[in-house]
DNA sequence: AAGACTATGTTGCGTCTTGCAACAAATATA
DNA sequence: TATATTTGTTGCAAGACGCAACATAGTCTT
C-alpha cells in the first residue's frame, strides 16, 4: 500500500541513503566518500555521515593503508581514503534442487562466494519434504555459528513455475504439483530468516547479472540448456518474470520443420536430444556429451551433423525470442553452452540468413564460469533483497 | 549520475511526494486527504500539507459540495473533503505521423482527451522536414492561447525503429533513416517545450495502459493491426521496450507452414494479406476490409477460410510471444483488431490445441475505444513523465 | 431525539536529515 | 618551497515528516 514512490520521515530517508550507497559499493568496489557523494548525488557532508553510521554498524570500511596503496588516482589534490562493504558482515545462502543434484551456495555482504558444495540427489524419487530437508540440512551444515548469526536469508531455485510468494505451481520434473515451497522451506530452517524461491532459469539469470561488472542497461536473455531448456531476461539490471514467471522460457518455442505439430526447442535442443542421436551415430558404448563434443572438434561427420541442426534450431530460437524482447545479450548456460564455441559461427550464419537485415544482432557468449548457477543466483536474490528498500533492517526500525 | 537510488534534500522530498499524491490523484480520480494518507504510506497531516502546497499551485482543489453527494461512503465518521486534479491545469500533445494520416490529440491533467482530429497526409511521398511541420502545425492549431501556456510537452509517435532519445534508425513505411526525430520536432515547435518521440506500437501500448482502471500488474502485450504488425509490451504498468526499442515486435516472428523461408507473422496477419485473399474470393469490384468482415459475419465460405487461417497465425504469434514474455492480457488493436470478435473462439481453441496444457492461456481482448491509438498514447508518455520525477517543475526548481 | 462513537482535517512541536560554507589535511605541480 | 586542488570534517540553517491533541461532522445506539 504504501509502494506509490511516496517518501516517508527523516529516519526513512536516511535508510534508502544507506543502502544506496551500500549498492553503490557493491557494485564498484572501493569509493572514497567524496566519490560516493557524486555518484549518489549528495553533498560531501551526507556521504561522510553516512560512512559513518554504516561503519558503526559494522557494514563498511575504510582499506588499510598498505592495500590503498593499490589504486593509482594519479590525481591532484588529497587523496580519498577507500571505503569498502565489509563482506564478513552479511551471509546469504542460495540452494538449488536439481534433477539429479543439489547444489549449495554461501556467499557474503560482497556477493562473493564463501563456500560451495554439490550433493547428488534423486530428485525424481523423492517427494518435496524430502528434498526440502535435504537441502535445508546441506545448507546450514558447514555453515559456522557465527556465519549463521550473520545469515540475512535463503534461496532456493528449482525447475519449477512458481509465483512470487513461492508456491511450485508445478514442476514436471520433479513431479512436484501447488507445493507451498518456501513455506516449507521456512518451516524447516533451524533460525527464522528471510525465504524467497524462484524458477532455476531465473535464478540463473539473477546470479549472471549481479556481478559488478555486468551492464546495468540493456536485456540479457540467459539460458540453461541440460535436458531441458529454460530462460531467464534481465531488463536494465533486473529480473522480467512475466505475469506468472514464466518469462524467457524459451524451450517451448515451437520450431517449424520439425513435423507436425512442430516440437518444442526444448526437444531439439536439450541434452536428451542430443545424446539420442549421437547414439545412432556413435561407436561407442557408452555415448556421452563429452565424446560428443569431441567428436565435433574433431570434425566428425555424424556429430557435426547433429550440431549443426542444433545450431539451426538455436539460431532460430534466439531470433524469435529476439523479435519479442529485443535482447541486446544472450548468455547460454549449462552444459550443452560448451557446444556453442564450437558451432559459433554456424549459429551466428544462420541468425543472419533468417534475421531480416535491419534488425541487430545481439552479442552471444557461452557462460564459463562453473560456480555461476542457480544456487548462485538464489544466493544473490537474497542479497539483493538485503541492499534494496525491503530489507529487513528497515522493518526493524519500523517496528 | 545522482540515479542510483539517493535522495536528496528535504525539498526534494516534498517534490517526491507532491508527485506521488498525483499519480494516486490520476489512478483513484478522487481522494480524500486522508485516503491519500494511507496509499502513500506518510500521516494525515503530512498529507494535508501536501495538499495545500499543490492546490496553492492549483493543480488539485476539492470536488464541489454538489457532486461530493455522489460518493457514498457508507462510513462512520466524519466525511473526507475529496480531492481531485484540476484537469485544466496542464496541457499535453500527441502527434501520430503514419503513412496515410497524421492524428493529433490533446488531453489535460486528468488524462482525458481534450481535442482530437486526423488529417489525411501522403506518408510515403514526404520527406521528415515536411511531415515534422505538418504535424507540429496540425498540433498547435486549434490549440487555445491559455492552453498553450500550459502546455507541458508534445508526444510523437512514428512506425519507426528509435531509440529513447528520439532517433530514428530506421521507419521502411515512411522511407527514413537516421533521422534525429525529436530534435527536428524540438526545432519547429512555437514554444520549448519537452519532446518525446516512440514507437507507435509502443504508444498504443502506453496509451491502452495509461487509464486509471488498468491493472498495474501482470503483463500485457498490445497489437496494432494495420497494414503491418506492431507490438508493445507494458509489465506492471510500464512500457518494456527491449534495448533497441524493439521489444513486442511480433509482426516480425516466423510462422511454420508458410513457405520457406516461412513468412512472418506481419505478412499473414497484416491488412494487406487478408486484402489480397479477399480479392480472389470476392465477387465484389472494389474488396474492402468491411466487406470482408461482413462476409465473415455472415459465413461466407471463402471468407471464413482466410479468417480460419488467420484465426492460427494470430494463435500461434501469441503463444509463441507468451512463451517468452508470458503475457497475461493481449489487447488487440488497429483496423483488423475488429476481426477478433468474430474469431475468439477459434483463436481459443487453436491456442489450447497448440499450447501445452501446463501454461496458462492469456486474456485476449480488441480495443474498442476509436480515441486510444498511438497519439493518445504519445501524450499519455508526457503526462507520465510530467508526474514522474523528471518533471520539468524539479529540473527548474534545482536551477 | 439526544448522546456516544468514529473518522477526518488542522495545528504546534520535536526530531531528523540534508545542504552550505568554512576549515584543516594531504598530495601534485610550478 | 609555495600554490593549487581535492578530500574529510564540522557548525549552522532550512525543511519535511511523525506525533499527539483538538475541533469537526457525520453515523449509530439508546
Amino acid at each position: 500500500m504504501s509502494e506509490a514512490g511516496a517518501i516517508g520521515a527523516p529516519r526513512g530517508i536516511r535508510q534508502r541513503n544507506e543502502l544506496a550507497a551500500m549498492r553503490a559499493l557493491h557494485r564498484f568496489g572501493r569509493l572514497s566518500r567524496a566519490e560516493l557523494a557524486r555518484i549518489l548525488g549528495l553533498n560531501r557532508s551526507s556521504s561522510g555521515h553516512i560512512i559513518a553510521g554504516l561503519a558503526g554498524d559494522g557494514l563498511v570500511r575504510e582499506v588499510g593503508a598498505v592495500e590503498q596503496a593499490r589504486t593509482s588516482p594519479a590525481h591532484a589534490g588529497r587523496p580519498g581514503i577507500m571505503i569498502e562493504l565489509v563482506p564478513e558482515a552479511a551471509a546469504f545462502l542460495g540452494v538449488e534442487i536439481g534433477v539429479e543434484h543439489i547444489t549449495v551456495v554461501e556467499i557474503d555482504l560482497a556477493s562473493r562466494i564463501v563456500a560451495r558444495k554439490v550433493f547428488p540427489f534423486a530428485g525424481r524419487e523423492s517427494d518435496v519434504e524430502t528434498a526440502v530437508r535435504q537441502a535445508v540440512g546441506m545448507a546450514f551444515d558447514g555453515l559456522a555459528p557465527a556465519r549463521l548469526a550473520r545469515c540475512e536469508g535463503i534461496g532456493v531455485a528449482v525447475p519449477a513455475q512458481m509465483d512470487r510468494r513461492g508456491f511450485v505451481r508445478i514442476a514436471p520434473l520433479l513431479g512436484w504439483e501447488n507445493v507451498p515451497l518456501a513455506d516449507l522451506v521456512r518451516a524447516a530452517l533451524p533460525v527464522p530468516m528471510p525465504v524467497l524461491a524462484e524458477n532455476d532459469a531465473n535464478a540463473f539469470a539473477i546470479g549472471a547479472s549481479h556481478g559488478r561488472s555486468e551492464p546495468q542497461s540493456g536485456v540479457t536473455l540467459h539460458l540453461v540448456m541440460e535436458s531441458g531448456v529454460g530462460g531467464g531476461i534481465i531488463a536494465d539490471g533486473s529480473l522480467f518474470r512475466g505475469a506468472h514467471g514464466l518469462a524467457g522460457e524459451i524451450g517451448h518455442l515451437r520450431v517449424p520443420g520439425t513435423g507436425e505439430p512442430e516440437r518444442t526447442l526444448e526437444e531439439v535442443l536439450g541434452l536428451e536430444c542430443i545424446l539420442t542421436a549421437y547414439r545412432t551415430v556413435s561407436p561407442a558404448a557408452e555415448p556421452s556429451f563429452a565424446g560428443f563434443l569431441a567428436d565435433v572438434r574433431d570434425r566428425v561427420p555424424g556429430a557435426v551433423a547433429i550440431a549443426e541442426g542444433w545450431a539451426r534450431a538455436l539460431a532460430f530460437g534466439l531470433i524469435q525470442a529476439c523479435r519479442i524482447i529485443d535482447a541486446d545479450r544472450i548468455l547460454l548456460g549449462g552444459s550443452v553452452a560448451a557446444l556453442y564455441p564450437l558451432m559459433a559461427a554456424r549459429v551466428l550464419h544462420h541468425i543472419q540468413a533468417i534475421q531480416e537485415p535491419s534488425f541487430p544482432v545481439p552479442a552471444i557468449e557461452a557462460n564459463d564460469d562453473e560456480t555461476v548457477g542457480p544456487a548462485f543466483g538464489a544466493a544473490c536474490m537474497l542479497h539483493r533483497r538485503y541492499l534494496s528498500a525491503e530489507s529487513p533492517r528497515l522493518a526493524d526500525d519500523a517496528v
